[in-house]
DNA sequence: TAGGCCATCTGGTCCT
DNA sequence: AGGACCAGATGGCCTA
């Protein structure tokens, strides 16, 4: 990780999750396993990651899967906002020109899978913008990849210290409780913890630990006109 | 206009 | 051999 990832990824940590905890409320942090939607498909191989993945990955059939010939999918040559570098085009001469018309069209193969790959990693990443605290309005831009997958990691960091110091709050509430009555069933296996005293911090909203802008992150995201 | 972000193409490598 | 994955290159769009 370079400096300047570094600074964005301490940014992230310090700024703005739990700035978004205060703006948006629990709910922009309330999904469960049924909000976490997606299609049941998919090309990948049931791996125990692919396991994770399964019916998380959104449009992945849809994006890849019955378009096997290699003109096909939704890329349109002609739109300049899908072209690239446009080797792949007679008119412009691209080093496949002159190539034999077999291997052109394994080179067209190639490029349609290849777009499908990207696609498909596009869609897991709206999915995991879906899913993760920023403002999903219109008036506020879509994140960038890079912050998508830094702020989805310190989310999931936040949450683990949350449902840490949540464990420890029950922990000590049981403990008071041993004292003059046997513990709840319904608290019992977070009992098993260790006991600490609690520091309160669980109580006091995360903004107090958190404090600062989200300008940081979000300036390139919020301001649009 | 520079910089950020993105989509696409491409060739290489690894895996099944 | 074919497909997945990766990184570099390229060029377009958008914003400060």
């Amino acid at each position: 990780m370079n400096a300047g990832e570094e600074n964005l990824l301490k940014s992230i940590s310090n700024d703005t999750l739990l700035d978004l905890t205060q703006r948006y409320g629990q709910s922009a942090f309330g999904f469960g396993p049924g909000q976490v939607t997606g299609s049941s498909g998919g090309r990948y191989p049931l791996t125990p990651a692919a396991d994770f993945l399964h019916g998380q990955t959104g449009k992945s059939n849809e994006s890849g899967g019955e378009q096997t010939s290699d003109d096909d999918d939704s890329f349109d040559p002609l739109d300049p906002r899908k072209r690239g570098s446009g080797f792949d085009d007679d008119k412009h001469g691209g080093p496949l020109s002159k190539k034999p018309k077999e291997q052109r069209s394994l080179r067209l193969s190639i490029n349609a899978r290849e777009r499908r790959r990207m696609h498909d990693l596009n869609d897991a990443l709206d999915g995991l913008r879906s899913v993760i605290p920023y403002a999903h309005s219109p008036s506020v831009r879509k994140l960038s990849k890079i912050a998508t997958l830094l702020l989805a990691k310190n989310y999931i960091l936040m949450q683990a210290q949350a449902l840490e110091e949540m464990r420890r709050l029950v922990a000590y509430l049981n403990q008071g409780q041993t004292i003059n009555s046997p513990i709840p069933t319904a608290l019992a296996p977070f009992g098993q913890a260790a006991v600490y005293p609690f520091t309160g911090s669980a109580l006091a909203t995360h903004a107090d630990k958190y404090s600062g802008t989200t300008a940081s992150l979000f300036k390139h995201h919020n301001d649009k006109p």
